[in-house]
DNA sequence: GTAACTGCAAAATATTTGCATCCTT
DNA sequence: AAGGATGCAAATATTTTGCAGTTAC
């Protein structure tokens, strides 16, 4: 699984990769920077995470989530993701009491209607409140 | 106007609180940290330009958009804000051409059905493509 | 006059870049 | 062997904090 998402890729499997790839797919929800180096620990450089996100951004393996505070999360990307394409138009679910960010894989992104002149290409949706655990 | 506003907030009534609302009464988008900075340019502190923000935000004067790309954005509320209570219930509209972010005060988020369990509380909604002006 | 606001300096964080070395293919 | 990936050091950029001086009310 790992390994076919990297091959996929055209990316080298390295350590570094395995390890936070396998992170991504044992969360469920979306990860902040932090949480990652948290969980790599002192394994690997702290620049090696910024690198590798952004390596992973870029080949279309995992997305990033917009929040309303300034945080920046990311969460994996489903297959019809493509490089430079992210089509993972589901709902994101922020909890304010646990702060996880879980995607909510089978609430699909509504079409809005907008004013003349505008041409829509990607829309993100972001519901916070209570969530499934927490209530 | 600018007065009223500060007046309801309760906030003091100084220059660089008046040249930032200056700012967002003037532009019809939102605008980035180095947006306000730029303006304000040397007349203040870049410290003053946090602290006033952040005041802002708490007084439901301005809100955080999200954006999918990192950067942190603020826009006016309406006067449906209120003190901690954002109602900014409108979508945002990101152009990818000249990269400015349009608040679509007609367009409302709309309402998503949630799995068992999630409660809502906020929702947001960012389209990203061509605006009016580049097309 | 008093409380609130600001500027300055500095600390704490976060992010990026260059280069030498090591690892994957 | 060659190109890509990583670690380390250091440069940048961003955000926060403390405190003293100034301003609004």
């Amino acid at each position: 699984m790992i390994l076919d998402i990297l091959k996929k890729s055209k990316l080298s499997v390295t350590d570094g990769r395995k390890k936070i790839l396998e992170l991504f797919l044992s969360s469920e929800g979306a990860l902040a920077h932090a949480d990652i180096e948290k969980y790599t620990g002192e394994t690997f450089d702290r620049v090696t995470v910024y690198r590798t996100l952004q390596t992973f951004v870029e080949k279309g393996i995992i997305h990033h989530i917009p929040t309303t505070d300034n945080s920046i999360l990311y969460a994996l990307c489903k297959d019809n993701c493509e490089e430079g394409h992210h089509h993972d138009n589901h709902v994101h679910f922020i909890c304010d009491v646990c702060s996880k960010t879980i995607c909510l894989e089978d609430v699909t992104v509504p079409q809005v209607k907008l004013p003349k002149g505008f041409v829509p290409k990607h829309a993100e949706m972001v519901v916070s409140g209570v969530c499934d655990d927490c209530k």
